[in-house]
DNA sequence: AATAACATTTAGAATTATTCTAATTCAGAT
DNA sequence: ATCTGAATTAGAATAATTCTAAATGTTATT
């Protein structure tokens, strides 16, 4: 539905050589290349919420070697150690996010575009009635509607 | 990871004649005996949370003829009239929940059973910031943690 | 009651995301 | 240098879901 934009090889200039080693060491996971790579694609791309298959397609233009069976292993361990997020909003394939802040998804139903809505209730908030006994390590929330451009789109025809 | 139990082939009493027709003819669908029977054994076991091939075989022992693709067919058809949720909450099979009052799913990461939380916050509650211009028609919450019986046995062991 | 038009169901094939396997490579410790 | 365990790799295997084309059922029309 949507596509990873083309980039060359080098790695992009806001994507600070050892920052994301740094984050990933902090973590407790050792750093190697490709968790470098799969971490640094998904913190350049974190508003497109890419599937493994778009990170592994993006991954490649970086470290050409790079095996899909290891994007997922990264991504694995990367959500194993908190510095990602699954989003599971429907069948289609498992879409990760690299922003641990809290934060709702929005899927737009027309264009199937995800967007991050910042700002929705903690879950220890009053909001939510967790009945006792229960531990709660944590809170999905997921949205599905229209989105502006497409409201937009639909006035139009 | 749950066993649906075994059953008799006669409807079970609680599930009244008609009473699941009409709320499928009321959700403007046409209630053929395939959509009767996917509605019904959804019901009887709304707490259970199924997944497609759970429902297709307790659905067998009520219609032996019923296929899989009909059982599919059917649950697209009456997530699409509001009858019935997908539930989505991680890389497994999709499943339906015929709750449709407003409530969370919680996941417990231990024994993989699905729990219902009754009342949560309304999507429209200031609790969610919804930026202006999107149009939301569904919101999903979805928790993951520990139950209470799985935080016994974490304690006894 | 017969027919046409359309929706639904069916079995099985096809697709797709994800996981598994076994061999290889790599990194850190000795 | 060598050992050891962890990580990576290619490709096969699995599992959920979707697709396809034929058959069946339903409703509206005559």
């Amino acid at each position: 539905m949507k596509d990873v934009k083309a980039r060359t090889v080098f790695v992009p200039p806001h994507r600070e050589r050892g920052l994301v080693d740094a984050r990933i060491a902090k973590a407790g996971l050792r750093p190697t290349a490709q968790r470098s790579v799969v971490y640094g694609v998904l913190l350049d791309n974190a508003k497109d919420h890419p599937t493994a298959d778009e990170i592994f397609m993006q991954a490649k233009t970086e470290k050409p070697e790079i095996s899909m069976a290891t994007v997922y292993n990264c991504l694995d361990a990367l959500v194993k150690h908190h510095l990602v997020k699954q989003v599971h909003l429907d069948r289609a394939a498992t879409r990760y996010c690299p922003n641990m802040d809290e934060h709702a998804h929005f899927l737009c139903e027309t264009c199937g575009e995800v967007w991050d809505f910042e700002g929705v209730a903690k879950p220890r908030t009053s909001a939510f009635r967790v009945p006792s006994g229960f531990t709660v390590t944590q809170t999905e929330v997921n949205m599905r509607g229209v989105c502006p451009a497409c409201a937009e789109q639909e006035v139009v025809r």
